[in-house]
DNA sequence: CCGTGCACGGTAAACGATTTCTACGATCGC
DNA sequence: GCGATCGTAGAAATCGTTTACCGTGCACGG
């Protein structure tokens, strides 16, 4: 193994350096520097903790973690650390856990399942006490038994999982309502008199993807409208993806309005509309999915189904704080909420 | 302390466990299990692997960074997770880095200052072997100091740090060229015939901000401009800053141009102009920094100048494997380059 | 036939904390 | 005046690894 430390190193500050300073035992030392409840007298306590002081001492965690078997610490996995929408999540997770003293580490998995599982041991292997998939399962059978080995593992071992995203893992979850958004954006688009409506689905081996091209069907048969597979596109979840798809679906339908399974999708068929000489709203509408930061600043700004993003991370994380306090809460429900703004209108 | 481990926990799976089942000594297994180079029989590692197999088990990195004094793990601090720049710039760093068999931590600090110190300790307490500042440096004399400690103390203790950005603290870096980039948006506008330009600066407690608000000045002054109080204003580099501060130099100057030192900020003022019903470019031009990735689908295409934010990570990422190795490579320097879109026009 | 060297495996001492158990003096109740 | 209690502190075991150091047994060269 490569792993010698550098020569340079500089001798770390341990528990017993400050003890020999302060000429105290190590124990005591460590009772000061962890607030444990055993009483330390005052007088001693000040000495140990100026020796702390002076010597710049930091408790090493990885030796605290490894005798408690707790790490104060959860690790997120999400697809795209570059996505806005997981930025958001993340966020929410974080500004609210904080408070309780544990830290967050994100890890990207980039969609590849090769990818996620070997973040999902690195987790298991640095001890996290909590596991949050952030990201949608992805559709693969080998990767779904893998994580369920692992999972099982991990909580077995006293781990907890929570689960933001649509997951096939169990435990405790907070819920997106995708059915009742999607059907939401359906009927306002069809209460508005849209009766041809596009559809742009994401990457097919991404469960949420699924679910929502299952509920824009349902919600569709719901109004008495065709589901028309000429008007339904792949976009793969990204503004190239939303371009391709959209002058795709015009191409071979007569759509009055095209609604996209994500903001980005939806921005990009704007574009891609936009600059083919259509007029957004006027001659086609474009609804998103998401409400990300930017879809107000869309070429032209997204009416879209916002997904409280933010408050989804915040209320993983008190489920989280509960959890990790021994209860055992219910889930938590969150749903979706039309945001009207430019990009929808009457059909003409 | 309220760490004890929680009664359900079943017993976990140790080099221990895994040398009894295979009837071996725990040094033997640790052999097998970390490629030692310490010879082991053939049929010894088998029988060893297949025990480790059968138990599950995952060698415990905390106990294993306890004994080496590396940790196989970089902390990666950034300002804000949900932008894209920095989102952009760890997945390089990550795609890169991950090769050579680390992962990423990484932290936001909200640019607080309290904050980004106390996830700073938490590294420095998790034995990470490498610091990345990602983000750039607080303009605060309180904070300035304590990060100058930490870092001596983290490097002298055999810790790298990286630097990604502008920042005061010393190592290895990659540079990007704000100064030149910002004077070559400059040129382009003035080449163009804008003489009144407007610019919008970040926040002030932001080294970046301060630089690129020089090196416009500098760059004004070289041309023979007169840089103008009155069409500088301050957008606190979020959308709706942007939006404000364009509104302000309208109101108060008559620029034919506005540069915003970073997109969201040209965002907001774009969107905030043509809601004022000006038109872009025709009435008034708009350029920003950084091209993010919605750049291009802003209300107009945005003309802005590109920070190759993916490849400042990877550059920091072989960087960080040069000097893990052992070696002492140069700092390496990157460039801006204009992104001409649609947001920016000769003057009428 | 014996010393050398190598392949292989075990023992035990770290790493840096926490925590249980024990010890010791002082105070207190009776 | 004596046992019980309390406050305080130290010794030592422990968490799960790695690794320096030994000790075998066997092949091989001289």
């Amino acid at each position: 193994m490569s792993n010698r430390r550098t020569p340079l190193a500089r001798e770390r500050v341990s528990l017993r350096a400050v003890a020999e300073l302060a000429e105290v035992s190590v124990a005591t030392v460590s009772r000061v520097m962890s607030q444990s409840s055993h009483p330390v007298a005052e007088e001693t306590r000040k000495r140990v903790l100026a020796a702390a002081e002076r010597l710049g001492f930091q408790p090493n965690q990885l030796a605290r973690a490894l005798v408690t078997a707790r790490s104060q610490t959860v690790g997120v996995i999400v697809h795209d650390i570059s996505d806005p929408y997981f930025g958001e999540l993340v966020k929410g997770l974080e500004d609210e856990i904080r408070a309780d003293g544990y830290r967050l580490f994100v890890a990207s998995s980039d969609r590849d399942p090769e990818r996620e599982l070997e973040y999902l041991r690195a987790f298991e292997a640095y001890q996290v006490d909590a596991l949050v998939f952030a990201a949608s399962a992805l559709e693969d059978a080998a990767y779904r038994h893998d994580v369920e080995t692992l999972v099982d593992r991990f909580e077995s071992r006293g781990g907890i999982t929570l689960v933001l995203s649509d997951h096939f893992v169990g435990g405790h979850k907070v819920h997106f309502d995708n059915r009742a958004a999607t059907a939401a954006m359906v009927d306002y688009l069809a209460d508005l008199g849209h009766r041809h409506i596009g559809f742009i689905t994401g990457p097919p081996d991404l469960t949420v993807s699924r679910h929502r091209e299952n509920a824009f069907r349902e919600a569709m048969e719901q109004r008495g409208l065709s589901y028309d597979t000429d008007l339904v596109a792949e976009g793969s979840f990204s503004i190239e993806g939303g371009k391709r798809a959209a002058m795709q679906i015009v191409d071979t339908g007569a759509p009055t309005a095209i609604f996209a399974a994500n903001d980005l999708m939806a921005i990009g068929a704007t574009r891609a509309l936009l600059d083919a000489g259509y007029r957004i709203p006027d001659d086609i509408s474009v609804a998103g999915f998401d409400d990300m930061p930017l879809a107000e600043y869309a070429p032209v700004p997204l009416t879209t189904v916002r997904v409280p993003t933010y408050d989804i991370g915040r209320e993983g994380a008190v489920l989280l704080r509960q959890i990790l306090a021994g209860q055992d809460p219910d889930d938590a429900y969150l749903t979706g909420e039309i945001i009207e703004r430019r990009s929808v209108a009457r059909p003409r």
